[in-house]
RNA sequence: GGUUUCCUAGCUCAAUGGUAGAGCAGUUGACUCUUAAUCAAUUGGUUCAGGGUUCGAGUCCCUGGGGAACCA
């Protein structure tokens, strides 16, 4: 660099633009450059034969992430999406101009492809002798601390694409939800079950109780919701006679954002017509146990030392209360009401009277709306002070009819349905019913739950079950929450992408 | 929405109300098997923004912005 008056080798975007300067000028553009890699980084690290240093030719590319120069032989290590590879550079080998570009032209982050052959170090690591390098990206910013990483949360989501270059766990993490999405697919696949695709615009947002974000369609002049769930749609796919049909959508929900919201979320929902909501315990408790053994694979080590032995493991912990989760054990499953008389040690809870209800509401510590419905002060008692208490996966099942209005009755008993919620971790992970094809008891059920705003009831949806829907057991996931539970996260922002923030 | 708390160099962090420092990164040099490489030298600050108190504010107070935890 030429001399200037003033001392800019503190500000590294400055030299690194003069670096990139200097090799225009020089006549090469890296923005204008590419390679084509033969292998990435842990597929062409597999290639290399015990023994037989420098037979293998590959070409591999990523970005620079250490950097490690001793005169006229260099350490570096490139990352690509498999993960790093060492390379090795020598000036004997590349002239002595080439090294000199390597040595003063890279910096931390750039990216670049080489090509050579495998060989193995003294210390064992498998590793490219570097014959030939072209840069292919110039990064005009510094990279965060190679040995701490990123970790102050706000820029880890602003800028996540920082935390998955420097943060070895956050790219683990949002690999395996990567996985999970796609083992999803997958395992429903296999069972005949066909992916569809529906709206996410809405006129009325219906299969769930939240409140929508609101938006207009200019051409047509109409108002429309983002869909708050997927339900209705693909129950018309039931009466459409797909069968078997699950969606993997965003949802959007307007309202609070905390360690298990964000405003916009991925569901799956699955439908599966002639089964009901035991079919789909079977369905929920295998895709589950598949995705902990061949997804996630946890393993769990015993012994120290020498005689450690590390074996496959069904247990993950959780990160909220240090408690293991244990997957391949038995899998509770307990009815709401039993679980509401065992808190409240109250056999006759469902026959009091309201006052005695907020009476013994208040007598477990918990706050009582007396504006509340009576399901409401009961459920309060099961949010607050039960579900976060079932860590092991628990089917919690044949919730109070007023929980949700799309649901078939159950038999004996008309003031519960046929549902159950799974739960893990103390979150709602799963929710499941013999979904209600009565069009009259469905009309009937939405009229009582909209009270005044009939604008909300989907009377498009009751068409269509009027026009028959066959008896179904229907389920959801939300995939975020599975992931946070999968992966031992501690917040629904760690398993997403690109959290949603407030603008800077 | 409420309470608590955080915001200092590119990054990770220091600094009783009294001259804003360190490590990494950067720059210059040495070094042909390194693993947070090493060694020597060295640059770098509108302390989130704006007000106030004070002889003096990164530090105390107020307002605003952004993040986090808990609550609703």
């Amino acid at each position: 660099m030429s001399d200037t008056v003033t001392d800019n080798s503190h500000d590294q975007h400055a030299v690194r633009r003069g670096k990139l300067a200097d090799m225009r000028a020089g006549g090469f553009d890296p923005f204008r450059a590419n390679v084509t890699p033969t292998h990435f980084s842990a597929d062409a690290k597999a290639l290399y034969v015990e023994g037989q240093d420098d037979v293998v030719p590959v070409t591999v590319a990523g970005r620079l992430i250490t950097f490690r120069v001793q005169g006229g032989s260099s350490f570096v290590k490139i990352q690509d999406q498999q993960g790093p590879i060492q390379l090795y550079f020598r000036k004997d080998v590349l002239g002595e101009e080439r090294y000199g570009v390597f040595k003063k032209a890279l910096d931390l982050g750039d990216i670049l492809g080489v090509s050579g052959t495998l060989f193995k170090t003294k210390t064992g690591e498998i590793t490219v002798r570097v014959t030939e390098f072209t840069l292919v990206s110039k990064a005009l910013r510094p990279l965060p601390e190679k040995w701490h990483g990123l970790s102050d949360p706000e820029q880890v989501y602003r800028q996540r694409y920082l935390d998955l270059i420097v943060n070895q766990e956050s790219r683990h993490r949002l690999m395996t939800r990567a996985r999970i999405v796609s083992a999803v697919r997958r395992f429903l696949e296999d069972r005949q079950f066909l992916e569809v695709e529906t709206p996410v615009l809405q006129s009325v947002a219906g299969g769930a109780a939240a409140r929508p974000f609101q938006t207009h369609h200019n051409a047509l002049n109409t108002d429309f919701v983002l869909r708050i769930s997927l339900e209705l749609y693909l129950k018309r796919m039931l009466v459409a006679g797909y069968d078997r049909v699950f969606e993997i959508g965003r949802n959007f929900r307007n309202e609070g954002v905390s360690r298990r919201h964000n405003p916009e979320f991925t569901m799956l929902e699955v439908y599966q017509a002639y089964s009901d909501y035991r079919g789909m315990m079977t369905l929920v408790k295998d895709l589950l146990t598949h995705l902990v053994r061949d997804v996630v694979k946890p393993t769990e080590t015993e012994g120290e030392g020498e005689a450690a032995v590390t074996r496959p493991s069904m247990r993950i912990k959780h990160a909220a209360s240090g408690e293991w989760i244990d997957f391949g054990a038995e899998w509770r499953e307990v009815k709401y009401k039993d679980l509401i008389i065992e808190k409240t040690g109250d056999a006759q809870w469902f026959s009091r009277t309201k006052e005695e209800k907020i009476e013994g509401v208040q007598k477990l510590g918990l706050y009582a709306d007396p504006k509340w419905e009576e399901f409401e002060l009961t459920n309060e008692i099961f949010g607050k002070l039960i579900e976060p208490t079932l860590i092991q996966p628990t089917f919690v099942t044949h919730l109070p009819k007023e929980l949700c209005p799309l649901a078939k009755i159950t038999v004996d008993d008309p003031s519960t349905i046929d549902v159950f919620e799974l739960i893990i971790g103390g979150m709602e992970v799963a929710p499941a019913y013999s979904e209600q094809n009565d069009p009259d008891v469905q009309r009937a059920m939405f009229e009582a739950q909209a009270g005044e705003e009939t604008q909300k009831i989907d009377h498009d949806f009751l068409l269509a079950l009027e026009h028959g829907m066959p008896p179904a057991g229907g389920m959801g996931i939300g995939i975020d929450r599975l992931a946070i539970l999968l992966t031992g996260a501690e917040s629904i922002r760690d398993v997403i992408l690109f959290p949603q923030l407030r603008n800077a």
